[in-house]
DNA sequence: CAACATAGGTCAATGCAGTTGACCCACAGT
DNA sequence: ACTGTGGGTCAACTGCATTGACCTATGTTG
C-alpha cells in the first residue's frame, strides 16, 4: 500500500504545481495586460536584468524560442524606451541588450508581485525546507538524461 | 544586508519555478503533440479521472476557461472514444463526464511522465521537506485575499 | 400552466503568441 | 575573396484562447 500512497502523493504534487503556477502567472499577466504587454516582454526584461548585456542569441537560448518569436517583443520594448540595444564593442554583429531605468522599474514591479507571492508561501517554513524547495525545483528543471 | 539576500533568494525562486514548470510541461506536451492533442485535452482527462462524473460546468470552474474554449477538446476526446458523456439521472441538463478505459489509459501515460519527474526531484529529500513543498505550493495557489 | 433560470452547445469574429521557411544584411575569421 | 554567424524581417500558418450572440433542453417557481 506504500506504493499506492506514493502515487496519490505524486498526483497531488502534479496538481499543486499546476495550480501554483497558474496563480503565480495570473497576477503579473493581469498587470501586463493593462500595459498592452505579454509574458514574453516580462521574460525578456527579467533575463536582461539578471544578466545585463545579454545578446539576442543568448536570450533565445534561455527562453528556448525562435528569433522570430522574440523579434516583436524586443522591438516593442525598445520603442517604449524600456530596453536599450547597443552593438558589442568587439564583435559588432552582437547586439547587447540591457534595461533602461524605466525598463528596470517595470521589471521590478512585475517580478516583485511574484516575489511577494513566494515570500508569503515561504512564511513560517523552515529555512532548510525552503532550501529543499529550491533543490527540488532545480532538479525538476534539469531532469537526468534518461 | 539580510533584506538583500532575501531578495536574491526570492528572485532565484521566481526563476526556479519558471524553469521547473517549463520542463514539467515540455515532456507531456511532446507526447500530446504526437497524438495531435493539446494541453487542454490532458487537463480534461486529468480532472475527469480525479473526479469522475464531473459536469461540464464544474470542469470550466476548475480550469478557469470559457465553455467555448473547452468545447472543442471535449468533442475531440469524445470522438476518439477517450471520454464518455452521459446525462445526469436527476437533472438531465447536466452532462456527466468520465474517462473511458482508453481515456484513463492515456491520462495515466501522460500524468505518469510528470509523476516520474516529480518522483526524481523528490528523491533523497526528507519527508518533512516534501510535505513543506506541498504546503508552499498550496499557499502559492491560494494567496491571501490581500 | 406560464415565466424565468440554468446547463450546455454552437457560430462567428477576433487576438495573441508562437511556429516554419525563405531571404536579407552586416560583420568576422581564414 | 569566401564562408560562417548574429541578427532582422516578410509571409503564411497554427493553436488556443477570447467575447458576443443566440440556440435548445430542462428545471424551478409563482
Amino acid at each position: 500500500m506504500v506504493d499506492q500512497d506514493r502515487l496519490i502523493a505524486l498526483r497531488q504534487a502534479v496538481e499543486d504545481l499546476y495550480f501554483a503556477y497558474r496563480t503565480f502567472t495570473d497576477l503579473p499577466d493581469q498587470l501586463l495586460g493593462e500595459l498592452g504587454l505579454g509574458r514574453t516582454h516580462h521574460r525578456i526584461l527579467y533575463f536582461v536584468q539578471r544578466d545585463p548585456g545579454l545578446s539576442v542569441g543568448e536570450l533565445l537560448a534561455v527562453l528556448n524560442v525562435s528569433k522570430q518569436a522574440i523579434h516583436r517583443p524586443i522591438k516593442d520594448l525598445e520603442e517604449r524606451g524600456l530596453l536599450s540595444i547597443t552593438a558589442d564593442a568587439d564583435d559588432r554583429r552582437l547586439r547587447r541588450l540591457s534595461a533602461t531605468p524605466e525598463g528596470a522599474d517595470l521589471e521590478a514591479r512585475l517580478t516583485s508581485v511574484q516575489m511577494r507571492l513566494l515570500d508569503h508561501a515561504f512564511e513560517g517554513i523552515d529555512t532548510s525546507a525552503v532550501e529543499d524547495w529550491h533543490r527540488i525545483m532545480q532538479r525538476l528543471a534539469q531532469p537526468p538524461a534518461q
